[in-house]
DNA sequence: TGTCCACGTCT
DNA sequence: AAGACGTGGAC
């Protein structure tokens, strides 16, 4: 497990060359660093750099201090969240800006044990947080950084010790005191250049000792599992271009959200009446939903229910909904 | 068009 | 500790 004792010097010194001009990435001493750095890795967990920064600006012109945010409404985050995806994401934030604003004094915590209760925060999030908000020797392991690491030593992720492998590594990583800007540089080497395809190894500054570079047989990260569902949907709709939404569904995902009514089992529900739409598919993170789509027009509908409107609506829709909508709008072309 | 891949936290 | 949780992009 031997690591270039120069890795450190050589990542930095690309990164001061290469690094991208990011909203988040404030001044050392900016009033505005906690806060920004909290939002942009909430909303970097599952979530690439490109499809962030237009959500982060947005953010920020909507709720413009860490207080600000902590005393909004979870509706109003959501609504600003909307489109972003894992939802949960935005209530973490939320609460934990209320956490850090009352309870810390709207500072981060000093330890990772501590910064790790606030929700939300995870190892990845914690260490890069404390890395980049306090300059403290850590690194943040992401899945640009776990990349990069098992292609230095051409050897599968999930078969690398972490934790082991930045503490056998300290005096290497840790040395130029840059540590902040080491946490950002491992990951932007990651993502630019140790890229999951397609790699830069040619012109890439550790080529002369990455052993998989030098390997013919090279290894491939592991894939995620997926897992099939059926659903069916069952939406009433109104001539008026409306749809029932309900968040009582008895379905687990997209908990407390707008969706029309979900059944797995159609012969569960009296389908009679009901016309088909269609079938298509909608992955959802490891989720592989085949849907069939089912629509009838009604005046009356369940309790539960509420008509939206097909086009704009202040409530915060999720895109498993929107593709609805996009659906049932054809019906009335 | 459908299918696969990219991205951490919580229980 | 396996499964839940979203969206966008490439092909």
């Amino acid at each position: 497990m031997h690591i270039n004792p120069i890795l450190s010097k050589k990542i930095l010194a690309w990164y001061d060359n290469n690094k991208r001009k990011l909203p988040w990435r404030v001044g050392k001493k900016s009033p505005k660093k906690l806060y920004y750095r909290l939002l942009s890795e909430f909303m970097l967990q599952q979530t690439q750099v490109k499809t962030v920064i237009p959500y982060f600006n947005n953010f920020t012109k909507k709720f413009k201090t860490l207080k600000s945010l902590s005393i909004s409404s979870e509706r109003e985050v959501l609504k600003t969240w909307e489109g972003l995806g894992y939802y949960r994401r935005a209530r973490n934030l939320l609460a934990c800006s209320k956490k850090l604003v009352r309870d810390h004094g709207s500072r981060l915590p000093y330890s990772l044990e501590k910064i790790k209760k606030l929700p939300g925060i995870g190892d990845y999030t914690g260490n890069a947080l404390l890395g980049l908000v306090y300059n403290m020797p850590t690194i943040a392991v992401d899945g640009n950084v776990k990349r990069v690491f098992s292609r230095i030593l051409n050897k599968e992720e999930n078969k690398i010790n972490f934790e082991n492998l930045i503490d056998k590594n300290k005096k290497n990583f840790f040395k130029t005191n840059r540590n902040a800007d080491f946490v950002e540089a491992l990951m932007e080497f990651g993502a630019l250049v140790c890229k999951p395809k397609d790699p830069n190894c040619l012109t890439c500054c550790l080529k002369k000792t990455c052993k998989y570079f030098k390997s013919k047989n090279k290894i491939r990260s592991s894939k995620r599992k997926m897992i099939r569902k059926n659903y069916n949907v069952f939406c009433y709709i109104n001539k008026k271009k409306q749809i029932a939404l309900t968040k009582e569904n008895k379905i687990g995902f997209l908990k407390n959200f707008y969706l029309p009514t979900i059944i797995e089992d159609a012969n569960s529900f009296n389908n009679r009446n009901w016309k088909f739409l269609k079938n298509y598919q909608n992955p959802i993170s490891n989720l592989k939903l085949n849907i069939n789509l089912y629509y009838k027009f009604a005046k009356r509908i369940p309790q539960s229910h509420n008509w939206y409107s097909l086009e704009k609506n202040k409530e915060f829709i999720p895109s498993f909904t929107k593709k609805i909508f996009k659906q049932i709008s054809t019906l009335f072309k």
